[in-house]
DNA sequence: CATGTCACG
DNA sequence: ACGTACGTGACATGA
């Protein structure tokens, strides 16, 4: 959002390139062409669709270009995306990529401005270290387009994941990130004030039961003090050998003394703190008074976004507290926010890639998917399940999707292992379609060595063949997650291309502002608010049609926390 | 920069 | 006997 233009880099044919430096500022810089007059002879071919552009993560461009008042058009092609849907596990940096597929070793970001305190802004760099640098920079982008694209197009499958999801989902993620959240920095600086006085209270208290203080922020401390000082039992160690002090450790400790109590609440406010009410106002850019995440698209390998600087993907919701920060996400005065969410979304894929009838018929039916699972789990009518029943339901559901253990849902369900297998057994007991899904899976990973989702988006799993047992069943409960959220990320992409093409087309004023895996946020004007909640729904469910219905929720509020 | 922890789906 | 639920990003500490 804030960065400028220091020169643009071409290339038209293999092995030719051009740089043109417009904003290089150092003592003795050569004369340069004037950026807004080169941007003006630019400007009709950069903002044209018809003139096809490629690039390396021209997301990034767009932004730079809008900085300065251009707005890229006619983006064909993006390397990042093309190295993304063919290999998502693999890095996708330039440098890696001439390396691995064009046996190239490129002059790297780093030799060019040096790295650290002593680097320097690109505008520093000699004009002519920073002509070879990018227009080396534009006869890679050229070389790698020639080379995997190809590739990509002979799969017909891969072919529409990246052409007609990531192509076009990356030129509105641009905009979605230009578009910003509104955040109302007042709230979260008095939820700052209020958590600091609550954590000097909480930090007061535990001096007190420690006999000393330390700082409760440090693992190190907290350990010498709990299990040398106050000579508490070890529950469990983290990878390092260290004692652990973590949620789960600490929850065990609190019922028989009350130091942990104090750190889990004092942990607990200090996380929402630090994080959120006190980072997300630093964060608002100060010429649009909003917040732009930055998503990534090339780095979950399920084929997810990543959201980050800052993370708009784990804004608090499970608890009352941590819904607040949420109440901070505004409508400006005459909008309101408008949240979409697919509602169970992993399992219905599940239930789809299954074909398992009894999940099938759960979902045709309309049921409470934890309801019915507790049903036949535990041989009950779905309106006599208790919720402790549901409950335990629910979590194996979750477990499934992960490709659970009975270790995995012993420890989450607090119960012995054996009882747990026995639930596990029971569920695939009536199930059998789901487990049929799941050997299948193992099966055809280890084959192939990828997975790959309901559109064909292909997932490698590298350590599946790995002789190292641990790692291989890391990558065989991968193998089996992968196709439900990469399905998943599927759908909520192709939504977003069928929400802004409605919005665009109907010259709608209403913003995408989020995407949270499985929800959509908008910023909606009054006006536009009831076309919004009557169409909304119905473009996200009918993206694809899958053998069980989509659902989607839709809700309105003055924020965040009301549109829930 | 690694580690531990914890926020989300 | 081991080590174990999938995918992320950010913060504080401490080397």
């Amino acid at each position: 959002m804030r960065a400028r233009l220091v020169g643009l880099s071409l290339s038209v044919s293999p092995f030719e390139a051009c740089y043109v430096p417009v904003a290089h500022e150092y003592a003795g810089a050569p004369d340069q062409l004037d950026r807004d007059h080169v941007l003006g002879r630019l400007r009709a071919w950069l903002e044209s669709p018809k003139h096809p552009k490629v690039g390396q993560n021209l997301k990034y461009d767009a932004h730079v270009l809008e900085n300065h008042g251009v707005k890229l058009a006619g983006i064909a092609h993006d390397t990042l995306l093309q190295s993304y849907v063919l290999e998502a596990h693999r890095s996708h940096d330039m440098d890696s990529l001439a390396e691995r597929h064009l046996h190239r070793r490129t002059i790297r970001y780093d030799e060019v401005t040096g790295k650290g305190a002593s680097r320097i802004g690109f505008e520093q760099v000699a004009v002519e270290r920073a002509t070879e640098y990018a227009a080396e920079d534009a006869d890679v982008t050229m070389h790698l387009h020639r080379t995997l694209y190809p590739r990509i197009a002979e799969d017909d499958r891969l072919l529409e994941i990246y052409r007609d999801i990531e192509v076009p989902v990356s030129v509105i993620l641009q905009r979605v990130e230009r578009n910003g959240v509104l955040v109302d920095t007042g709230a979260l600086a008095r939820q700052s004030d209020e958590l600091g006085r609550k954590l000097m209270e909480l930090e007061k208290q535990a001096y007190e039961v420690a006999g000393q203080p330390f700082n409760l922020n440090s693992p190190k401390q907290l350990g010498e003090i709990l299990f040398g000082n106050l000579k508490l039992p070890v529950v469990k160690k983290t990878a390092s050998g260290a004692p652990s002090t973590d949620e789960e450790v600490l929850a065990k400790l609190a019922e028989d003394y009350p130091l942990p109590r104090l750190l889990l609440d004092f942990r607990g406010l200090a996380k929402l703190k630090s994080t959120y009410t006190d980072k997300l106002p630093q964060m608002v850019d100060p010429k649009t008074g909003r917040v732009h995440t930055s998503y990534s698209q090339a780095v979950a390998v399920t084929g997810r976004l990543a959201s980050s600087d800052p993370n708009l993907q784990n804004i608090p919701v499970r608890t009352t507290e941590g819904r607040r920060i949420r109440e901070a996400f505004v409508a400006p005065p005459g909008a309101k926010i408008v949240s979409a969410d697919y509602s169970q979304i992993e399992l219905r894929i599940m239930a789809h890639i299954s074909a398992d009838p009894s999940l099938r018929r759960a979902f045709a039916e309309g049921m409470d998917v934890h309801r019915a699972t507790a049903s036949e789990v535990f041989g009950v009518a779905p309106a006599d399940v208790s919720a402790e029943q549901r409950r335990y339901a629910k979590v194996i559901n979750f477990g499934l999707i992960y490709g659970m253990s009975a270790f995995g849902l012993a420890q989450n369900l607090g119960i012995e292992r054996e009882a747990a297998k026995n639930w596990i057994d029971r569920y695939f007991a009536r199930y059998p379609g789901v487990r049929e899904y799941m050997d299948r899976t193992r099966a055809l990973a280890h084959e192939q060595g990828y997975v790959e989702t309901v559109f064909g988006r292909r997932l490698w799993l590298a350590e599946i063949n790995s002789p190292n047992g641990p790692r291989r069943a890391g990558a065989e409960r991968a193998a089996i997650n992968a196709p439900m959220q990469g399905t998943a990320a599927d759908l909520i992409k192709m939504a977003m291309i069928a929400v802004q093409g409605w919005l665009d087309r109907e010259r709608m004023s209403s913003k995408l502002i989020m995407q949270v895996h499985d929800e959509l946020v908008l910023e909606v004007p009054e006006g536009e608010l009831d076309a919004v909640r009557e169409r909304l729904p119905g473009l996200m469910t009918g993206v694809a049609k899958l053998d069980v219905p989509l659902e989607v929720e839709v809700g309105v509020g003055a924020n965040w926390e009301q549109a829930h």
